[in-house]
DNA sequence: GTATTTCCCTAGCGGTCGCTACAGAAAGAC
DNA sequence: GTCTTTCTGTAGCGACCGCTAGGGAAATAC
């Protein structure tokens, strides 16, 4: 964990003991990312990930324990790196209408973003898994996605920004199956615009206020 | 293949040379297709299927070639026996509006039925495989779909049952993310009851006739 | 310098993967 | 009955899986 003294120049520079590790951590952690990004978690092997990271077995077990937490700390530094844009639409929009209509906006241009894999991480790398855990982790992560996305349209009920009779549930779970529909179109091909013309027409479906 | 004598008493009850199967094709065929409509192509070894299939391994290969060709043969008896309710719906509805509530509809029941797996086969049954082939196949066939839809849609604005400046692409896209986002919340976990709620406000973002 | 700590590389562990050789069993043909 | 054909069960192939022991390499501590 890392300390607060890390600003103290006392503490700062102070190096480890033995011989230093050859490879960039950070770098070699996003490598991983790209990889369990575009392949999933079971189709990824422990060759492929040190391939692509440009490092041994041993020094991939030494710095992220197993398969398994490496795969956890992707997913965190994905959700830091590539996945903050709901929650970022969520925390910075003043309506629930604005947020999931950003959301999806900006969905269409990071599902479809060169140079990287299309679609989202959480929704698609760990399906099809032997190991349960790592299915059910994500899946925990999707429905948390759209609980977060219910309480919000429920706070603007309550604020009269959206009308009484409006279903909630309904409408976060109609978000997240947009989401999660625009994700398999980009991975299954589509463009930015198409995913764009999608965000916008499924839109229709928020009440007049 | 199948001959057209087969009707024919002489040739009907023909039976073959050597030692009889001792199982049921079509039976064994049936626990194929549970066993990669739950778990996927990849995660599902020849020994799990094997075993649910109830012969061994060499029977296996023997009547249905390798994993890869029953997959394929799984495929398409699941699109006979479970997928057909979308076809159905485009061919037997008046308008591609009729087409797609109905087709939304059955889904949320199809997708939740009790006793075999949520969701749909050919959506999630070939993501995150080794094989870019076998991924491929299914993708096809779900881009397919949507441009059957598209096509409908494109039908119904020439006969003026919908308005000339009507997006066919969109719309058709927009119905093939709610059919592949209702897939992956009922693989989430979501009631029959919620994906009608889903499927019923979706159907807002046609245009008024 | 020597001692200690930590990392990297080679090699290989036990296990599972998809698949099959081979021999015996069960049917029809004669 | 014998011969031929086809299916079934055992047993195991080579390849890959996730993972690690063990020895040498590279840094700091003294």
């Amino acid at each position: 964990m890392e300390r607060i003294e890390e600003t103290n120049p006392q503490v700062k520079q102070a190096k480890p003991r033995g011989r230093p590790r050859s490879f960039d951590r950070a770098t070699a952690l996003e490598k991983a990312i790209l990889a369990f990004w575009e392949h999933g978690y079971e189709a990824t092997s422990v060759s492929d990930l040190t391939r692509v990271m440009g490092i041994g077995a041993p020094s991939l077990y030494a710095a992220f324990g197993d398969k398994r937490a490496l795969f956890e700390e992707v997913v965190l530094e994905y959700g830091r790196r590539y996945g903050s844009f709901g929650d970022r639409a969520l925390a910075e929009e003043p309506t629930a209408r604005a947020a999931v209509e950003r959301m999806l906006r900006e969905a269409a241009v990071e599902y479809t973003a060169p140079g990287r894999p299309h679609g989202c991480l959480v929704i698609h790398a760990a399906t099809n898994c032997t190991s349960a855990e790592v299915e059910e982790s994500l899946r925990d992560r999707r429905n948390a996605n759209i609980a977060a996305f219910e309480s919000r349209i429920r706070a603007d009920i309550a604020a009269g920004e959206l009308p009484a009779d409006t279903d909630a549930a309904a409408l976060a779970r109609h978000a997240g199956a947009m989401i999660q529909g625009m994700s398999q179109q980009a991975r299954d091909g589509a463009s930015r615009e198409e995913l764009e013309a999608l965000a916008e027409i499924a839109m229709a479906i928020w009440p007049r206020t």
